[in-house]
DNA sequence: TCCCAGGGGCATC
DNA sequence: GATGCCCATGGG
């Protein structure tokens, strides 16, 4: 058992809601008030469960193995974004007449990364343009297809495909998917480039600058503005990233009257800039807002 | 039927 | 660099 700190301003309720959306996301599970999803430790998958007791989050491995509890720790707070201290996005919101209200509604809603930059790209490159029900749908059948999984208790649980394994898949393959022709050759691309290693979420960030790594993404086929920044916001945890041209961003700042009308980029940017190091935070908090009715 | 969805590539000028 | 078109499924 490994056991967190919850720091201030953080909310594992508003977790464990980001991550049971009706979306059916298949890399986890949430039951009981804890979150059930595949570690793999050294290559070797483990199954574990995620709590709240009092002050703290609990780990626990489910499948009778054990981890190793500093990478533990290391993973869940990069996942949950824990090490973080937000208050200074308060303080911003808070100066901010229209969104102001973000700040009280969602308290302690911290970003939900996706630790792995290949499983985010291929992430990307499955939503592009289509609506999110149907993009977690194809995720799973990706997952379910193609992914390492183990059976506790009649239960299967996965790992997401290794680029290994993807860039060997025919496009056909992937189609049947419900994968478009274009869409599957990125993800073979994509998984080419992490499987010959010329791509990795380490050589990404030892380039230390956040536009050096946008270009660099960009080059590769499949990775536009929009995906790059994503990928950076959700695997770097980059603070100052917006996705351009987003429909929910848009929707949302329109929806709480941020700007007069929709894809308006320089009135997103006027808005943006009041959040200078805070803009992903932002991103999330206007996304968070677009399914309140949900909640 | 029409429009849009957490885009991106490409041709064209 | 701006614009228009294509990809192609599913939900409202």
């Amino acid at each position: 058992l490994t056991r967190i700190r919850k720091p201030d301003n953080f909310s594992f309720s508003e977790t464990l809601w980001f991550l049971d959306r009706e979306l059916d996301d298949v890399m986890h599970k949430v039951r009981d008030g804890a979150v059930y999803r595949l570690f793999e430790d050294d290559g070797r998958p483990v199954l574990i469960k995620i709590s709240e007791n009092g002050d703290f989050l609990e780990i626990e491995p489910v499948n009778s193995k054990t981890f190793d509890e500093k990478k533990m720790s290391v993973f869940i707070n990069e996942w949950f974004d824990l090490s973080r201290d937000i208050r200074p996005f308060y303080h911003l919101l808070l100066k901010d007449k229209e969104l102001a209200p973000l700040a009280k509604k969602y308290r302690g809603f911290r970003i939900v990364g996706i630790p792995d930059l290949f499983e985010t790209l291929c992430w990307c490159v499955i939503g592009q343009q289509i609506n999110l029900a149907f993009a977690y749908q194809v995720k799973r059948r990706l997952v379910e297809t193609f992914g390492q999984s183990i059976t506790h208790n009649r239960e299967k649980w996965y790992l997401f495909p290794k680029p290994s394994v993807l860039r060997e898949k025919k496009v056909e393959e992937l189609r049947a998917l419900k994968l478009t022709t274009r869409k599957a050759e990125y993800i073979r691309g994509i998984a080419e480039i992490f499987d010959e290693g010329l791509l990795s979420k380490e050589k990404l960030s030892a380039l230390d600058d956040e536009e050096l790594m946008i270009s660099e993404l960009i080059k590769i086929r499949g990775i536009g503005e929009w995906t790059a920044n994503y990928a950076l916001m959700k695997s770097l945890r980059a603070m100052n990233r917006v996705p351009f041209g987003d429909s929910g961003i848009n929707g949302a700042l329109l929806r709480l009257k941020s700007i007069p009308k929709k894809n308006n980029r320089r009135q997103v940017e006027e808005v943006f800039d009041r959040f200078e190091g805070w803009k992903t935070y932002l991103v999330f908090y206007l996304w968070r807002s677009n399914r309140e009715k949900m909640a």
